[in-house]
RNA sequence: UGGGGAGUCGCCAAGCUGGUUAAGGCAGCGGAUUUUGAUUCCGCCAUACGAGGGUUCGAAUCCUUCCUCCCCAGCCA
């Protein structure tokens, strides 16, 4: 059996993972999942936390979650908080081993000054202006910084008093000494530290330096001793530096050998859906939404109140695979992994979205018999429950037609229906708005004469008289790109109508549903509970009725 | 035009140390079962592997030329 989480078939990096613990490289894998705090975890992270989290299940390891704060000025406690939350969801566990890019801030410091004293790093004092001229471009090679030879001495110094805050932000950088002419740009001299006078969330103002990524993402999976670091396909130009900072690093006595490896894979990408964090962060502080909750976000977060499920989420992963072709997933492949999971854990209730009255002229007007409906029609060990059914009952509004088009087999005058775990009625036809017919006082479902009825139509329904009703927001699908990568500003293309909302009526045992539980509302689709009392439509059914 | 990647059915994706008729999933199509037009089940769905050459008894798998797409010039990650 696979493991959840994990692709079933087999790809590249497994065969590496495996290659690497057949030779011995390594007793046990261990992975990390890296994000930067800096916004609200999407669809997309859940490829990754999947891939990071499910290898090491599957051969053996740990997978620990790494905060990369590196950048404060983009950085919040909130988005800490809801990136565990939101791995917790997923069904995955770190602990003991969180950690953050800023616990080893000194550590980094003093790994620095090893390579300023080695000569593999220097101060350089240019602006960024000059930077970015003396860079090169894709086609011609970098100019050396006037500041590139200065002194291991003096650039410890001017290392020191950066640190102690002694210069503005932008005065001064830390460069590493590579090659200016290489055609890979990423290795003419990447700045490694730059001056930053402002509060981090988690080192306050102790520091006033801070890494860049290069520089601290790679000794971070060092220090934690990660084996295989994973990351998307926008880092392959970095890998050489990655390898090139560990190196130096390892020269310098600080690490044992075998070194991290990084390997890179495509990230996910919907169609329509947007993942863009920037966009998303725009829809969030622009109210085009209530929140990074709400349930049309492709976040995590906005996942669960919209009722996509953990185990749907690790289905998706098992099926999408993982590889460096860029990969863009149909969205009906994510709304079957979430069908296949509520199908299988959501218990079946009856649910009367656009009511119509039905009356059933032969039914004693006072009378009410109790009908047992299972919770789910495939799992019986899940038991009954009563619903209450009377004269008057309320049916749904596209259940009957006057006239039936070809095909249909619902209510329509003279055609006999099962009224879902009840009886079987004769539809007469509509009379001021409301639908009359007649019952088989015989028929009641599970009654052996029941059973020389045959109708092919069998609809739910709800006693008028007993139901509870309810707001139920149907949602079309997500905030979502008419095309992708459309050139237009996305806001114009995103689908402004994509909440319609519902006066339903619904069966009493309803009425005690908690917040986060789902259940299939028979023919609708799944929903579930919103904190905010009624229902979220999170997906629809198959319907495979061609009219 | 520099460097780094990727191209197998509409969308993903196995296979790629060469060897019978190119896995599987989603979508689609047809059928069976069914007190959800759901679920479940069965069948169909690439003489074809970006294109052209070549090597070979034999290639998606090796060589070669070409084409297309993606990423990189933040003191972001």
């Amino acid at each position: 059996m696979n493991k959840p989480g994990f692709p079933p078939a087999s790809n590249f990096i497994r065969q590496v993972v495996e290659s690497d613990l057949a030779s011995g490289k390594y007793s046990e894998i261990v992975t990390r999942f890296p994000p930067e705090p800096n916004g609200y975890l999407h669809f997309g992270h859940a490829k990754s936390i999947c891939l990071n989290f499910g290898l090491p299940q599957q051969y053996g390891g740990r997978c620990h979650l790494r905060f990369d704060d590196t950048n404060p000025s983009k950085e919040e406690q909130e988005y800490v908080d809801a990136i565990k939350e939101a791995v917790h969801w997923l069904g995955f566990e770190w602990q003991p081993h969180e950690y953050f890019a800023s616990d080893n801030f000194e550590k980094l410091y003093q790994f620095a000054r090893a390579l300023i004293e080695r000569g593999h790093a220097y101060v350089d004092s240019q602006s960024a202006d000059e930077m970015r001229a003396s860079r090169g471009t894709l086609t011609e090679p970098g100019r050396n910084s006037p500041f590139r030879e200065r002194s291991a001495k003096d650039s410890l110094g001017l290392f020191a008093e950066m640190r102690d805050g002694k210069h503005p932000d932008g005065s001064h950088v830390l460069r590493a000494k590579i090659d200016m002419r290489s055609p890979n740009i990423n290795l003419r001299d990447p700045v490694m530290y730059r001056i930053r006078h402002v509060h981090h969330h988690r080192t306050g103002t102790r520091w006033c330096i801070y890494p860049t990524y290069d520089w601290a993402h790679g000794l971070s999976d060092c220090i934690e001793g990660v084996t295989h670091s994973l990351c998307t396909l926008e880092f392959e130009d970095h890998r050489p530096l990655y390898d090139w900072f560990n190196q130096r690093v390892a020269e310098a006595g600080f690490f044992q050998l075998p070194l991290s490896k990084q390997i890179e894979f495509a990230r996910l990408n919907l169609t329509y859906v947007v993942l863009s964090k920037r966009k998303l962060i725009q829809l969030v502080e622009e109210k085009h939404v209530s929140g990074w909750n709400d349930p049309r976000m492709p976040t995590l977060a906005g996942a669960r109140r919209r009722g996509y499920t953990p185990g749907g989420f690790r289905l998706l992963a098992d099926r999408i695979g993982v590889s460096k072709a860029h990969q863009v997933i149909e969205f009906s492949v994510l709304e079957d992994c979430m069908r296949e999971d509520l199908n299988e854990i959501a218990p079946r209730r009856m649910a009367v979205l656009d009511p119509i009255k039905l009356v059933i002229d032969n039914y004693p007007a006072d009378q009410v018999e109790q009908m047992q409906l299972p919770n789910h029609p495939q799992k019986p060990d899940w038991g009954r429950r009563d619903a209450p059914f009377a004269r008057e009952l309320w049916i749904e509004r596209e259940d009957f037609q006057e006239t039936p088009e070809k095909g249909y087999f619902r209510l329509f005058p003279g055609n006999e229906v099962r009224l879902r775990f009840g009886y079987v009625v004769k539809c007469l036809g509509m009379d001021n708005g409301v639908v009359h017919c007649t019952y088989h006082p015989d028929s009641r479902s599970g009654t052996p004469s029941s059973d020389k009825y045959k109708v092919k139509g069998n609809i739910h329904w709800v006693s008028a008289r007993h139901s509870a009703a309810a707001e139920v927001r149907l949602y079309d699908r997500l905030f979502r790109e008419a095309e992708p990568g459309a050139a237009r500003d996305f806001l114009q293309d995103l689908n402004p109508a994509s909440m319609a909302v519902a006066r339903a009526q619904l069966e009493p045992s309803l009425g005690q549903a908690k917040p986060g539980e789902s259940f299939q509302f028979e023919r609708h689709g799944y929903f579930i509970a919103d904190p905010a009392g009624g229902f979220n439509r999170t997906v629809t059914l198959r319907d495979v009725w061609k009219k």
